[in-house]
DNA sequence: GGTAATATGGAACAAACGCTCCATTTTGGT
DNA sequence: ACCAAAATGGAGCGTTTGTTCCATATTACC
């Protein structure tokens, strides 16, 4: 829809402004009066150049999606310590904005099934990868106690960007980097696991049983 | 507002249908007309008993944000055990919608202060209730390693949370029973990374410092 | 059963929403 | 310099939002 320089331009002016706005207003209160109003331009700049506020806004997420998991270039040899700095650069870093957005949509895919299937992706392409990085560095564990170990650690890093979110004194950085990487821990919590519910099929157990020192 | 007893009866049902449209629609997305359609009363009942939209919601709200952590005559015995499992029931339960609204919650603390102060509190009460049982059951553990478990805990829970909003397939219950419950755990990463910031700061390092099986 | 207080539904309101329309100006190849 | 294509700002469209107003119906106490 943009031929010449200046709409192109514009058109940039425009997507900074809905980043800009998505994260200080959220996903469902940012109107088109917010975006055309910090980017300078009038309503009718704005339909020239996009067909609809939702196609403005979606690329944008898009963007805040895949930068989630940058460097693609690293695929096959990135750590999970290279992972979990990813992630932490992610949240606290210049770009932090993206991690703001990225909790909006994880809220609206409670409500909206596209928003819930390209987030899925997403999250499911970022476990894959901790998982790889785990199976590399840890060729001894098995593969199964390796998946959970990597749906584990990518939950615990969400829940640590939600906490960031409404606690900016938490830090971040440091509770994310003191995450255990070793599926071993995984393994000896499911055997812990599968324990307690053999002792507990077997007396009929109340809910407070101890697990004691 | 209400003194007659179909007063009563009406707010509460209008609380009600509040509940269960703040958990289809979202937060931002719940409209007056959703609400008295499902509740069956016209905007004037409404406005008879509440004196906005906003406390409706507000009183919903309240209650989904208590809901999260319930029993507190256990105050004082309660395991982490007990606790997770308290989770898992919030999250799997018969009351699921409470999570669902739980998170739309999470997600507004990102542009709404009063919002974050209060979701702030709440995970912060549940925090020290976790804090509370690890060192009950570990009181050998240093408190440092026991409040930065805890607070690992509930990070873990909480991003797992999202992850079941986006993937009901996903087995939350399970996950949320790996996880590790010994502070231990914690102090073994701690000192891990102590040793790797060290090694870290005697080589220059590149971003790929591998930590080997 | 009379009566004052409360409850009720719906018409009507102003404000805000996304979007269209259009007269005007700017652009870039010739 | 010319001119068709593109860019621009803003008035105004229809719709939806939360809220108010009010005539009528119901309640509960004497």
């Amino acid at each position: 829809m943009a031929r010449y320089r200046v709409g192109l331009a514009t058109r940039e002016r425009i997507l900074e402004a809905t980043l800009e706005v998505l994260a200080e207003e959220g996903l469902v209160s940012t109107t088109l009066k917010a975006i055309t109003d910090r980017a300078g331009v009038g309503a009718g700049s704005f339909y020239n150049l996009f067909s609809s506020k939702e196609e403005a806004v979606w690329e944008v997420l898009s963007n805040a999606i895949s930068a989630v998991d940058p460097d693609p270039e690293g695929l096959g040899s990135e750590t999970v310590e290279d992972l979990v700095n990813a992630f932490v650069q992610f949240v606290i870093g210049d770009d932090a904005v993206l991690s703001r957005i990225y909790l909006q949509l994880a809220a609206s895919a409670l409500t909206d099934d596209e928003v819930a299937a390209r987030v899925g992706r997403a999250q499911e392409r970022r476990v894959d990868r901790f998982r790889a990085a785990l199976a590399r560095q840890y060729p001894d564990a098995s593969p199964d106690v390796v998946a959970t170990h990597a749906e584990v650690l990518v939950a615990s890093l969400t829940g640590m960007t939600v906490r960031q979110g409404y606690d900016p004194t938490f830090d971040f950085a440091r509770h994310a980097r003191l995450l255990p990487t070793d599926p071993a821990v995984t393994q000896a919590c499911m055997e812990a696991a599968e324990a307690g519910a053999e002792h507990h099929a077997a007396g009929p157990a109340t809910t407070g049983s101890r697990a004691g020192r």
